[in-house]
RNA sequence: GCUCGGGUGGCGAAACUGGUAGACGCAAGGGACUUAAAAUCCCUUGGGGGGAAACCCCUGUGAGAGUUCGAGCCUCUCCCCGAGCACCA
């Protein structure tokens, strides 16, 4: 009978013991070494899990088992981010109801990632969409409103004329939906928001703490937008009035020759001169009706008003004549500037196309306060001030602090410092989410659902779809719509907006070892043994806002004493992106490569290797099925190896015992560090010098095999069984290596003449210097480059090289 | 424009703190086995040149300069690709 590896057996048989035996399911309560292996839960698509996907699961469950393997009771659970316009819009467009098919989706999610043979515990499953899961969702706002967390407001926001929902800033991707790629218009609708900005500070000084790769922290940076200067008042004597700006470069204060407000500035209307009244109002209508979008991209030619008034300049004291301008943003700083056209490129161009005055305040080495500005001057570091009165000749840098402390002297300013981040506006105007527990009563305002009364249901509607109402379809159903309000009783009417999806996967990992509890969120005892979370690996797509969102809410509940840490998640690792043909996988592309067909051809395990072996997880890579059949070629080899081990034997050649333990070695460290391309090739060199040594040696195979188990789980589990152990090859434990053996005693010197390789001498490890150059001055090939010359130096580096310089 | 990555054989990629560039794998070519093919096994494979051969020489990591005994790696200038941000004062 042929003796060969047959996946679809080998799989099928594994994956049904697991599930009987519990094999991944650790003791949640009693865990000697907890470890919270956490990978980003997907939006269950119609079109199932494509390689993208799997690329990433794949790489945090052989970490996972990694971690198992040496010793960790790993909990490694997955779940389905299953609300969201995602699944509305995919509904409405193939005409089915939300509610029938995420379960559909669901459904074949988990066949495919049972398939592919994930670690996780099934039985802590969930998806956001279950009312057991958004009763909870909801319990998070009532405890964010009650704690003055969360606040309503009317507020210009931007909204999606397809999706017919707003859209948070972060879901605006250069002026378009980043969903259906609509153009987004301003609307003013009331909105609720969350005070993230209370914990800007936090949420950037956290950051050097946590274990997470350099360019996710440097992307929340970025994010978060940190600037320190200065709020500037300018006042306007001739209606008692004052503007204050936000400005980084205070330095720069002295050659403010004009001013610009945002067209929304609350001032515009009481500064506005009669005779500019109906030029202004016309502007202002105009800039409401654009969207807050093309006002930031698109051209980019100034446009702008002068109202008529002038405020006057705090350091100067000279006038200086008020625009508007919807290149000023009522949403960062004041909303109003102060304008340098000589040192800010913005400004210039305003100043250039209006014909207002442009001063030179700051001057470089060499430069005359009178030099002509061609363009604006923007740089602080090295510059010194000129034409700023008893400030001239003060390095600029310095006299950002100093010109700020003079004008608060006078009470004309303070030194502040601005985030970029907005508050996070979490209402949508549509149906498949879980709705706002809030009731508004005309007595009482708005008031939270109590807790007792959570979940409040997603009701069941077939007229889903939304409408350019503003309001979402839940509005629509009076039955649901009408409620007593908590407080008098009397009828109230339900808030209709639900929640931003990332509201959900905000707080999911805190839900994961506490699914079987009905009455809690997440149990304290569970959540203090489990969490934070150990390792989480996700895709870079989420570096900013569901990382950043998760690290609010978990503040917020650290602070209201429902948890004892605050940042969620102590080591995050972004796996890359898997792209087709140099895209991303997209539907709208026609590029999504569904796993299915190769998992049925090669095996998931094959399969998982290949994906790993394609590169560094940390880089993703063009997906092609060139060279598929690597892995499953290794794997065959070691099939042979297990079964020739039965007969044992084979000498152990010393070079072999080096590169064994070697192996080990470097496995281990590669897998720590997600390099699993090179812990794969090293486990083939293993097996590439036993085949070449006749070496059947029992011991190492079975090492082998442990080394292989987080890659290929199912054909490790088989192999462990066929060298005669009963358990799951998880219950074994790493490989021990012993440092000493990993090592060989003899090293290969390359011999350099003047840095030039000339040949390679045996010497022993840690060879002296004198014993490491007479060998290499005794070698024939280098003898052929030093011979009659004199050698001038020696560079020798212990087990690395010889290095004879000539003259 | 700004901020991060990245550019190495025909292809995916290795290369520790500056120390033998191309490990490992794919593909390709040659050979063994076979009636034949597949599979498997063995050999060759950055480019150029020399030698009967073991081997040897030159050259080579996007381009150019620099530091160094020695640079894929460090510094400067430039080009290209990818991602994110984008009138943020």
């Amino acid at each position: 009978m042929p003796d060969s590896y047959r996946p679809d057996e080998v799989e099928a048989r594994w994956q049904a013991r697991w599930a009987e035996r519990g094999t991944n399911q650790p003791d949640l309560d009693h865990p000697a070494r907890p470890f919270y292996n956490l990978m980003m839960f997907p939006y269950p698509s119609a079109e199932g899990l494509h390689v993208g996907n799997m690329f990433a699961f794949t790489g945090s469950d052989v970490y996972g088992r990694f971690k198992r393997l040496q010793g960790y009771d790993v909990f490694e659970p997955i779940g389905y981010d299953a609300f969201g316009i995602h699944s509305e819009n995919y509904a409405i467009k193939v005409g089915l109801h939300p509610a029938d098919l995420i379960p559909r989706n669901i459904a074949n999610f988990r066949r495919q990632l049972e398939r592919i043979g994930g670690m996780f515990d099934w039985r802590h499953a969930l998806s956001t969409t279950d009312p057991d899961y958004y009763k909870w969702t909801q319990w998070i706002f009532v405890q964010l409103l009650k704690a003055g967390k969360a606040y309503k407001k009317k507020a210009g926001v931007n909204w999606c004329p397809t999706c017919k929902t707003v859209l948070a800033n972060e879901q605006v991707e250069g002026g378009l939906c980043e969903r259906c790629k609509t153009p987004v218009e301003q609307r003013f609708l009331e909105q609720w928001f969350f005070r993230i900005t209370e914990y800007a500070d936090r949420l950037l000084r956290n950051l050097d703490t946590l274990d997470w790769s350099d360019t996710t922290r440097t992307a929340q940076r970025n994010w978060l937008g940190r600037s320190e200067g200065g709020e500037l008042v300018f006042e306007v004597p001739a209606i008692g009035e004052s503007i204050t700006v936000f400005t980084t470069r205070p330095d720069t204060v002295f050659g403010a020759t004009f001013m610009v407000l945002a067209p929304e500035h609350p001032l515009v209307a009481k500064l506005t001169a009669p005779e500019q009244r109906a030029e202004v109002e016309a502007y202002v209508t105009a800039a409401a009706g654009r969207d807050l979008v093309s006002r930031k991209v698109g051209e980019r030619e100034k446009t702008g008003v002068f109202i008529g008034a002038h405020a006057v300049n705090p350091a100067t004291g000279r006038p200086v004549p008020v625009w508007i301008a919807d290149y000023v943003l009522m949403e960062y700083g004041t909303g109003a500037i102060m304008a340098v056209p000589g040192h800010d490129e913005r400004d210039f161009e305003f100043a250039t196309k209006f014909g207002l005055d442009i001063v030179r305040v700051l001057a470089g080495e060499g430069e005359s306060a009178g030099a002509s500005l061609e363009h604006a001057v923007v740089e602080a570091d090295g510059f010194r001030m000129v034409n700023s009165g008893r400030f001239d000749g003060m390095p600029a840098e310095e006299a950002k602090r100093a010109i700020t402390e003079w004008l608060a002297g006078q009470g004309r300013g303070r030194p502040v410092v601005q985030f970029r981040l907005h508050d996070w506006c979490i209402s949508r105007q549509r149906y498949w989410g879980p709705p706002i527990p809030v009731i508004y009563c005309d007595a009482c305002g708005a008031v939270p659902v109590p807790e007792q009364d959570l979940p409040v249901l997603l009701p069941a509607i077939e007229d889903f779809r939304p409408d350019d109402s503003g309001l979402s379809p839940l509005a629509r159903h009076e039955e649901w719509y009408f409620a007593p309000c908590p407080t008098c009783g009397k009828r109230g009417r339900r808030e209709t907006d639900v929640s931003d999806t990332f509201l959900d996967s905000a707080w999911y990992y805190l839900r994961y070892p506490s699914t079987e509890f009905h009455d809690r969120p997440f149990d304290p005892a569970r959540t203090r043994t489990w969490c934070p979370v150990t390792a989480y690996i996700g895709g870079n797509e989420h570096a900013v806002l569901h990382l950043l969102y998760s690290r609010f809410l978990a503040m917020v509940l650290h602070d209201l004493g429902h948890l004892d840490f605050e940042e969620p998640f102590t080591r995050f690792r972004a796996h890359g992106l898997i792209v087709k043909d140099g895209a991303k996988m997209s539907k709208s592309r026609g590029n999504v490569v569904i796993p299915d067909d190769y998992i049925a051809q090669w095996g998931a395990d094959t399969f998982r290797m290949y994906l790993m072996f394609l590169g560094p997880l940390q880089e993703g890579g063009d997906f092609r099925d060139a060279g598929i059949n690597g892995p499953r070629r290794f794997l065959d080899r070691v099939w042979v190896l297990v079964r020739e081990a039965e007969d044992g034997g084979g000498e152990i050649r010393r070079d072999l015992v080096t590169r064994w333990h070697a192996t080990k070695k470097k496995c281990a460290e590669d897998i720590e560090g997600l390099h699993y391309n090179t812990a794969i090739a090293a486990m083939m060199e293993l097996v590439n010098h036993m085949r070449e040594a006749g070496c059947r040696d029992r011991q190492m195979v079975a090492d082998l095999i442990v080394m292989l188990a987080p890659f290929a789980p199912h054909f490790s589990e088989e192999c462990w069984e066929r060298l005669g152990h009963a358990g799951s090859v998880f219950e074994a434990r790493w490989p021990a290596w012993d440092d000493a053996l990993a090592v060989s005693d003899q090293v290969e010197l390359p011999v350099q003449v003047n840095g030039k390789t000339r040949s390679r001498v045996h010497v022993p490890r840690n060879a002296t210097e004198q014993a490491a150059v007479a060998a290499a001055q005794a070698d024939p090939a280098v003898r052929r480059f030093t011979a009659g010359k004199e050698v001038r130096k020696v560079i020798y580096v212990a087990n690395r090289l010889v290095n004879l310089v000539i003259g």
